[in-house]
DNA sequence: TGCCCCGAATAATCCCACGTTATGAATGCC
DNA sequence: GGCATTCATAACGTGGGATTATTCGGGGCA
């Protein structure tokens, strides 16, 4: 009783009552007059009741046969709204797509990204909240976003590429230089470069946690362990800080398309150079949903050339 | 496209939006945890869309995944309704059964059954139309009545008896005797039993049209033309009009149950006897829908013998 | 951090449901 | 009474879908 109504049966019993006819019906399902003959015979033997009986050349259907037929209308209507919402879905006619990213992004490739978006497909509906990369991911994890559109340093032990971790999946978009910003009169301040070795005794003013450990990291590098008194995750207030003279400070070039460098500061690549890559990780296996490749795809076909980032 | 969406992927789905976990959602489907897993990927495989991905210990649906879960309710319980009607026909709580009789038994035999049915199966509804038995065996083959019944004198050619149809079934109730009225001043009003070979020049009193063959062919029986004076299926009158004196006439015994013999006629055997026989006719394998069987079966249940009918 | 348990994926295998073609029987029409 | 149409049956092949056994990955807990 429980697998005895199934589709097909549905469906035969509904073009037989239109046809009157089991050649007919199985003419217009596409299949040959046995099969459908004998999936009758098949479905009434599970039934335990006879769906038609022969009247004269065609055939009829009988009371159960009648309900059955009355009732495939609602069904088979119930099932082609199934069909035609998941045609959208895979045609990119719809869909919902949920996106974190880093706030520098927030101002710079996210918007660029939902134009695209938009203009390509209108149907998809794009949600965005700003989360830094170690948010960013727990929200991927937990199924609450779709995308998360992350940065990481070099050697960052929660850096996804490294962690073997089959769940989720990283594209890298682009790599990101690293660059200083120093008073406009620090002594260093006149050269392309700026060696990092050389700020053994420099004031520093520390970014977002990520960045701080950066920041330890590159000094660490060269011999040199910073002293870092200031401290925001606020890339204005670390250029105006530093434009004050209270310190110097390690930036990403997309920092620099958010904010105006200061009259009282410049900008000067490091030696050694340092790079951060930026990079959409999303949960493994869900690159085949539509609207998710169209997401990721738009976001690789962004051109970040203007903000200084190179694509990796 | 068509075929890819079948009941079982849904009930599928359905179950893993409801668990979480594959395993729980086999556990609830009564199926292996294999058996859900490559069901998933064949359906997936077919949509062309992931439905679901791994999450951490389970499993996470897509948004495809989501949306065919949230069609899953309207489907599934659309398809419940469709086989609650169906549990209610096969139940006997719920059915139509259409009868058609000939005129005599609408006021005897019909009676007694609707009474029956109403009793046994209150869920049943039943209509009935009087008709006389070829019409009642032409509404049958056109489908507008399930059950017929009929009567039939021996060596009628319209009796599905004797015509290996194979599209009506033909089930005996009764064996009803064929009696003849006449005159109570008639001369041989006074044995037991008639002789319809002195009726020679008798005045007939005829009946329906099968029953006037019927007093044509035992007539010819015996070597006698009867003189049909009068005709009239209305067997009441017929009974007056003996009772006048008018003539004599044959009567099947089940028309004395609907009319009393009036003072002036007396009722007595034929020799030779005759009878005729009383029976419902089913198109064939309609008797194993169970309204219909229910029916059948109440029909073959009732006791005639007040009537003077004898079980055949 | 390492161990353990639970759930998912894969592999190998089996079988019945369901399709096909070929053919026969019954019915309505000309 | 032939002819065309329709349903039923037979014989047969394929594959969908189920099973068990096993491996892999991830989370929870000490």
């Amino acid at each position: 009783m429980d697998t005895a109504l199934d589709l097909h049966s549905i469906r035969i019993v509904r073009a037989i009552a239109e046809h009157g006819t089991i050649s007919g019906a199985a003419r217009a399902l596409g299949f040959s007059q046995p099969a459908i003959s004998q999936h009758l015979r098949r479905v009434e033997g599970r039934l335990g009741v006879p769906l038609v009986v022969r009247a004269g050349r065609g055939v009829r259907l009988t009371e159960p046969g009648q309900v059955i037929a009355r009732h495939a209308i609602t069904i088979t209507s119930a099932l082609d709204a199934a069909s035609g919402d998941l045609a959208d879905l895979v045609g990119l006619a719809s869909g919902l797509v949920r996106v974190a990213a880093f706030p520098t992004a927030s101002s710079t490739v996210v918007p660029r990204f939902l134009q695209a978006m938009r203009d390509a497909h209108p149907g998809i509906t794009v949600s965005y909240v700003e989360a830094e990369p170690p948010e960013a991911i727990g929200m991927l994890r937990e199924g609450l976003v779709d995308l998360a559109v992350t940065f990481a340093y070099p050697g960052d032990r929660a850096d996804p590429h490294r962690d073997p971790d089959a769940s989720v999946e990283t594209v890298p978009l682009y790599t990101e230089p690293v660059v200083i910003a120093l008073p406009a009169d620090h002594a260093l301040a006149a050269g392309e470069t700026v060696e990092l070795a050389r700020l053994a005794d420099a004031r520093w003013i520390a970014g977002c946690p990520l960045c701080r450990g950066h920041l330890l990291a590159a000094c660490e590098a060269v011999g040199v362990t910073p002293r870092i008194d200031l401290e925001t995750d606020n890339a204005i207030a670390v250029l105006n800080l530093v434009g004050a003279g209270l310190g110097v400070a390690l930036l990403p070039q997309l920092a620099l398309a958010t904010a105006p460098v200061p009259p009282g500061a410049v900008v000067r690549s490091t030696s050694p150079s340092s790079d951060r890559s930026i990079q959409v990780i999303v949960q493994s296996g869900s690159q085949r949903v539509p609207s998710i490749a169209a997401a990721l795809a738009a976001m690789r076909a962004l051109d970040g050339a203007d903000w200084g980032l190179r694509r990796s």
